[in-house]
DNA sequence: TCGCAAGATGAAGGTAATCTCAACTTCACT
DNA sequence: AGTGAAGTTGAGATTACCTTCATCTTGCGA
C-alpha cells in the first residue's frame, strides 16, 4: 500500500479528475480483492504473460468479471504491477540506504538488489525489463527507481569511483540486460555479466573511452 | 544395424543412414530454391517470427508447398538460417584474421564484428542469441563461432591482456546481451554496453574476482 | 419480502499462428 | 496423346489467447 507520507496542512480534495464513480457493491469489492491478489500470485509466479483465464481461475471468478472490474488486461497489469514493483523498489531502496560505506557501494547494492528481485520475481522482471507501454503508473515505478539510481550515481562519481564518462542510462541498461539473463535461466552468468559491468563502469587508469 | 560392408565390392554408400529417397521433380527443385530464397529474404527482414504464410507468398506457392518439401517450420528453419550464419560468422573470422596487432585484439574484432551483424540482421540475431533447440544445423554454426573466439580468448588471456577469471562462456554471453539490446532498438546502448564488457573483461591490477 | 440495478457468467467471436489432407494439377515417361 | 506418380493447393482443424455481450444472479434499499 503506497505511504502518501505527506502530513498534509488541511483537507486537500482526492484526486481532481475522479470519475466520481458510485460506490462498489460488496460482492464486487470482494472480487476486486480476490483478482488483485490472484493476479499478483499468478504474476509473480508465471510472469506477466499469464492468461487472464488462469488469473480468473484462481480468483474464482470468471473472465468477464476481469473486464467488469478492470476494463482490460492491461489496466489489470498496472493497477498490480504497479504495487509488486513498487514494493521491490523501496525494499532495494532500503537496502542502499543501510549499506554503510561510500556511494559506491550502495550503489553497487541498489542495484544487485533490484537485479536479484529481478530474479526473484518474473512479474517484477517483466516489469522493469520488457516494454508495456500501456502500464503508465508501471513507468512511474521505473522511473522513480532510475532517478534514486541515479543520485547514488552521482555520488560515486564525485568519490572518484565512478567513471566520468558512464552516464545514467547505462544503469537502465543493467536491468534490461540483467531480465533478458533472467528470462534465459541463466543465474550464474546473470552474476558474471554484472560483474563484468560494474568493474568496467569503474574509474581507472587507462580505460578506453565509452562510445557516444 | 551394422553393414557387413566386404560384399560390397567398388562403391561404399556415401553417408551411412541416408535415405536414399527418389530425385525431386523439376518443378518441386524450382520451389524448394524458391522457398529458400523467399525464406532468407523474409527471415533477414523480419526476424525468425515471420509467419510461413508471408514466406509462402513470397515464394509464389502456398504454405503446404513448405511442408511438402521442408516437413516442418523448424526445418525450414534450421536449414535457410544456417547457411545464412555460417556465412555470417565466416566473415567475421575474416575480420578477425585480417586484424593486425594481438590476439586480445582480434578477440574485439571478432566479437565486435559478430555483434555488429546481430545488429544488421534480424536473422542472424535470433539465430545466435535466441534459443532455437530444434535446430541441430545452427546450434552448429553456434559452436563453431564460440570455438574460434576460444581460441583468440586463450591467446588474449596468454598475452596478460584478457583477465585469469575469464571463461569462455562469458564471450556467449556476449551475444546474448548484444542481441537483446539490439531487439530493443537500442544501437548506442549495445554499443555502451560492449565497450562496458571489453572494459571489464581487461586483466588489471587490482580487479575484484568474478562470482563463480 | 420484493424489485431492480448492479454485477457475474461463459459461450461465442475475433485474431493470429501452425499444421493437415482430400481434391486437384502437372511433370515426365512411354 | 495418355497415364500415373509426384507435387501443389488452400480451406479447415487446431491451439491459444483477448474481448464482448445476452442472459442469468444477487445485493440491498424500500
Amino acid at each position: 500500500m503506497p505511504n502518501d507520507g505527506f502530513l498534509n496542512s488541511g483537507e486537500v480534495s482526492t484526486v481532481p479528475e475522479a470519475p466520481q464513480r458510485p460506490p462498489l457493491r460488496a460482492d464486487a469489492r470482494r472480487n476486486v480483492e480476490k483478482l488483485r491478489q490472484a493476479a499478483a500470485d499468478a504474476f509473480s509466479e508465471h510472469g506477466l504473460d499469464t492468461p487472464l483465464e488462469t488469473i480468473a481461475k484462481l480468483a474464482g471468478v470468471s473472465v468477464g468479471t476481469i473486464y467488469n472490474r478492470f476494463g482490460s488486461r492491461d489496466a489489470l497489469l498496472d493497477e498490480v504491477v504497479n504495487e509488486l514493483a513498487d514494493r521491490q523498489v523501496r525494499a532495494a531502496m532500503a537496502i542502499a540506504d543501510g549499506t554503510a560505506g561510500s556511494a559506491w557501494e550502495k550503489l553497487v547494492a541498489y542495484v544487485g538488489a533490484i537485479c536479484q528481485a529481478q530474479a526473484d520475481d518474473p512479474a517484477f522482471n517483466d516489469a522493469i525489463s520488457r516494454r508495456y507501454p500501456n502500464a503508465p503508473a508501471l513507468k512511474a515505478v521505473c522511473d522513480q527507481s532510475l532517478a534514486f539510481a541515479t543520485g547514488l550515481a552521482a555520488g560515486a562519481r564525485t568519490e572518484g569511483a565512478l567513471r566520468e564518462d558512464a552516464r545514467m542510462d547505462d544503469i537502465a541498461r543493467f536491468f534490461q540486460v540483467n531480465g533478458d539473463l533472467v528470462r534465459a535461466g541463466d543465474d550464474a552468468g546473470r552474476r558474471r555479466v554484472l560483474a563484468l559491468l560494474f568493474e568496467g563502469l569503474r574509474a581507472r587508469a587507462g580505460s578506453h573511452p565509452l562510445p557516444g
